[in-house]
DNA sequence: AATGAATGAGATTTCATTCAT
DNA sequence: TATGAATGAAATCTCATTCAT
């Protein structure tokens, strides 16, 4: 008796434990992975190694489940974004003050990003993927929303990738920064308040 | 009593294997650490498996040469950087101008990037190092001389860090696009073009 | 509280494993611990080489297992003859008779001590458990019975110790003869005569 | 030019260097045949590694020299006692003190013992070698002088093979005990007591 | 004669995967 | 379904031996 409301996003095969999942999420991240051990996803899991093997045929195939899984709550909020009927402005900064507060403080979002990116070349059906449902979509909302609003010239001319790309960017760098500097010492990066000034001041950029 | 202008940074021991850093940094940038198999870095060195034991006692020491070597062409242009005498804009453009071309297009530095990114909770000595010799000082560089124009009332006020981290975003994704999505038919970001719509953009943005 | 009578040595933790030490036993005294190959020890135990670290995480860890569980047959045997309270010349006959019997002769033992004596540089630790739990208690209790001796008069004055490696002397040569030289072809020694003979004479000599 | 009364034992083929042969001893002592490694020997004797090939065929070869030019001095000590004619007590007395100083005394030779010992199993012929080149002979020697004494009635009737036993097995106990256990921290034996005191009790044991 | 960098065969160790229970 | 002991393929690492110099 599934509640009517039900996201049609087609589910894992029945159910696949989501205990699994969080945990290889987890060792995969801190690991990478061919260093993560099933042995250690299994103990994080509360399962056997072998029972892993009742749900995932092969560790990457776990790996491919683990990072795919990871996508649909991405999606969900670049669809959000579009459905948003706003002002040029407020949808960017609600875009990426979502970026801000949800993807860069979860360490599950950050930890498959950085996965995506190290394994690009082990596991390329994996960036394939990501790319064309999560960033290459936003990216596009992103560059829409530009377009329209060099269209009403309230942007001056430029390539609005490119002006996407220049937003986006210091949002990935608070991702690596907060995975990979912060743990040695390096000074935390305040993400909202980077968020705010940061478009404020390519905003004030834009202007024609 | 140091030669004047001799490069800090000390060299491995061994000044022949430089064949193997680099056939190791290929090989390392591909597959990252773990996956990486030392059977294929002495071939593409052309030694044999057991050479590479002459000169490195480990992997992981191998790993660690690879990852510091790529430090100190680094230093270097963050230090040619620092000396040169320019107003601020000028400064700015040549710092990310000079990312752009040598930093994101390279394949030697973007692949070691991305290492110390994958391998930082693995390794964490390596995100130490390049966090205290390269990013930390080239940072403080530009911060600095956001600083220096805010005071002379060329820059709004503003947090002088969280502009540069605006500033050097962009340069960041472009090296992850170029590694990840572009193997996978994402459409080429031009660097040079993005570094200066993005100056364009920030500087105004940041004008009083 | 443990029961009385318990042995007080930590069984290695598996009970399984018997026939991985029993096979790494052989291996060992037969070739050494460097020259032993884990994979004969594996194929005389009927397991894979990779079996063996389910239960031992190194080889040396294997070694240092073998050799200490073959000290507590050893311990009972010192144990027992500690507290049989019978007079002196007996206990002597008795103890060096058991030393004659089970010791010289079980090639399981004289292989360890063997080990122990060449790998004493390479593994000294397991020197230091053989002589505290094993050679010193031993050779104590046999020095302590000459000093009960000594003191009813039955035994003439000197260095009680000096007696007793008078006395266990020729048992320690009937082990090295047994595994060195026999299989070379040198004529056997009787060890039950020797120890017998050896005896008569020493308790003889040994008379005010 | 050489001295007239040179001994005729056969020499080495010219020079090998006997600093070679010197380190090699040391090392194999130390480490057992397999754990020792050639580069050591090398070092040690200050020849580089390549050098040993010009004397040495193989490690085993080396191993072998080694062992095998340990004989002589001990053949010599051996010639020395069977030639002196002195009273049977004396003669014991003289042979069994010299085992305690020389022999027990000496390194080099104590660890060649253990060697012999420890390697016989995987190079027999070594065995072979001590013990009808040195073993066998002293041991016909002290054999046959306690025969002598029985026909003369200076000693009871009793295996005087195994008299040889009880007299010389203390003296490899001293050896091992020095090897193996002082080391680890157990209190030496004051060998030329024990040589003392031994005699006095196995000779007064051994009267009619 | 001598060097020591280089080789490559062989040993230990790891761990994804299987399978009897 | 679930377990976890066992497997075995593959990777790292060692070091006796060779050989160009």
């Amino acid at each position: 008796m599934l509640p009517p409301g039900e996201p049609k996003f087609r589910r894992r095969p029945a159910a696949r434990p989501a205990e699994i999942l969080a945990a290889a999420l987890e060792v995969f991240a801190e690991r990478g992975f061919q260093a993560a051990r099933l042995e250690e996803v299994a103990k994080r899991a509360g399962v056997s190694k072998g029972a892993l093997y009742l749900y995932f045929e092969t560790k990457a195939d776990l790996f491919r489940a683990v990072v795919t899984d990871a996508i649909s709550p991405n999606l969900q909020r670049v669809k959000g974004m579009a459905t948003a009927a706003v002002p040029f402005e407020q949808a960017l900064r609600m875009g990426v003050g979502m970026l801000a507060r949800a993807v860069v403080t979860d360490r599950r979002i950050t930890g498959v990003i950085k996965l995506v990116i190290a394994e690009s070349r082990n596991h390329p059906e994996l960036a394939t993927i990501w790319h064309e449902t999560v960033v290459d979509p936003g990216l596009q909302l992103v560059t829409g929303l530009i377009v329209e609003a060099q269209k009403r010239g309230e942007v001056r001319p430029g390539d609005p990738r490119l002006f996407a790309f220049g937003i986006m960017g210091p949002m990935l760098l608070s991702m690596v920064w907060r995975e990979t500097f912060e743990p040695v010492g390096a000074e935390p990066i305040d993400v909202a308040k980077l968020a705010d000034q940061h478009l404020d001041t390519v905003l004030k950029g834009m202007r024609p």
